[in-house]
DNA sequence: CCCGTACAGTTGTATGGACGACTGGACATA
DNA sequence: TATGTCCAGTCGTCCATACAACTGTACGGG
């Protein structure tokens, strides 16, 4: 094991650079499933940081599920691949990104509209508050993938009907022109089969199975900041997702 | 603010306490959505403990997703609604008690078996190892909900076929019998209709909507307990999942 | 009126120390 | 051999303190 490998000029903290380099020798293999992390103490000492500056590292680690505790035995690492397929929290077009392809949009209306009461209550309007409308049939590798009908609160991002170019990625342009950064979303999928106007669409038969979802996506104060409703091929898209069972994490 | 609330004699940690009833606060509606919650000082002197302990009840309250901290100004309450239906990782029999319903199973087979490649892939398990195959029909409110094919690693769970009443909850039996605790699990959904076989043990007509799951469940070590795979009937029940965008939560 | 500075309040990071609880092995004892 | 005791190693909790980074407000100078 090195010697020298803090940067204590940098802005990086301390604990996230103990963190980042257990993580690597993880990934590289260096410390295999099962076996035993560097414990407290040691990081402490090799590394010169106090105890709860090592502690915080190997707890980021945990909370990152690379690696568990044990109370008496020490810390080891993490028999599950962490294949990066489950699910986090991706637009459309990340998701595409990720998985190699270039996504393409048709757009079917982009409009300020009064919304109707299940959108103005996800989104937590105040009377006769607008939305942006957008809907969209998203196309990957020059198929149809989804048919996908966003609403965004008008008051949050002003000029999006006149800025935005609707067939690019919509989270990219709030974040860029309007700071706000999509945290977390609750999402409902159910399965269902295409009706003659979605078939149409997606160019699939009439009654192909297909997932809706409903999605409301928050910022990381819960505010709401975007309501979905889409359709998907059920032949072109699985749902991965990773659960976890207690949710009292602590630190 | 009430004066002497915490326990020093308690094996139940302070800043679980402090969290606890920081919870309580918010649940009750005595701190609203958008307000702030005492700052680490104000806890760390109204309750005197220390400002560490006082931030650790902050932090888990924030992991949890009750509040959100900003440099420099405070610590949140969270405007999200946090209803407790989004998934956590339950077990069909829990979940069937948290929706009011009683479970009951239809046992189509329980045996030990040689598990086909992709199973023994998923359990890693060594040449030759054996694992025990339940498959059930699963039932609430007298019609059948799903067929539910479940695999474990007859290693880690020996005399299972004898102990076990296989209309029972296996979950439990795992916890209470051989103090395997199921931790967290990946699962695979698609979308898709059933088969004959699938329709007439769900009662449901040929190409009814269904979900098919594929679910791999883990110990708190990463040693995979359960591979099952599942088919739901897409009419009677709907997929809740919350996403979080970034997975970096630090601590 | 506008703008920069100063300041108080807050969270983020880090130090160093202390004790408790638990694990596993070495060791002594019956 | 079997059993109990002790002990070193480890993580969990908690303390007191310090400084950095950031926010919003108040104040004063231009």
């Amino acid at each position: 094991m090195a010697a020298v490998v803090l940067d204590r000029q940098s802005v990086v903290p301390l604990y996230f650079q103990i963190q980042q380099r257990l993580s690597e020798q993880i990934r590289s293999g260096e410390l295999k499933p099962g076996e035993l992390v560097p414990s407290e103490q040691e990081i402490s000492a090799r590394l010169r940081v106090s105890r709860m500056t090592a502690r915080q590292a190997l707890k980021s680690l945990c909370s990152r599920g690379l690696a568990y505790s044990q109370r008496g035995k020490g810390t080891f690492v993490s028999r599950m691949k962490l294949e990066k397929n489950f699910r986090q929290l991706l637009s459309f077009s990340e998701e595409m990104k990720d998985r190699g392809s270039r996504p393409r949009s048709k757009v079917l209306a982009f409009k300020r509209i009064h919304p109707d009461e299940e959108v103005a209550e996800a989104l937590h309007l105040g009377p006769a508050e607008e939305v942006i409308f957008l809907r969209r049939v998203r196309i990957a590798d020059s198929a149809p993938l989804c048919i996908e009908a966003a609403n965004l609160p008008a008051r949050l991002c002003p000029e999006l009907l006149e800025r935005f170019e609707p067939s690019g990625s919509l989270y990219r342009e709030l974040a860029e022109h309007y700071g706000l950064q999509v945290h977390m979303a609750d999402e409902v999928a159910e399965a269902s089969v295409a009706t003659g106007a979605e078939a149409k669409l997606l160019r699939v038969r009439r009654r192909s199975p297909v997932f809706r979802f409903t999605r409301t996506a928050y910022l990381h104060t819960g505010q709401p900041i975007e309501f979905v409703e889409s359709t998907y091929r059920g032949d072109r898209c699985k749902v991965v997702n990773r659960l976890t069972r207690h949710l009292e994490i602590v630190s």
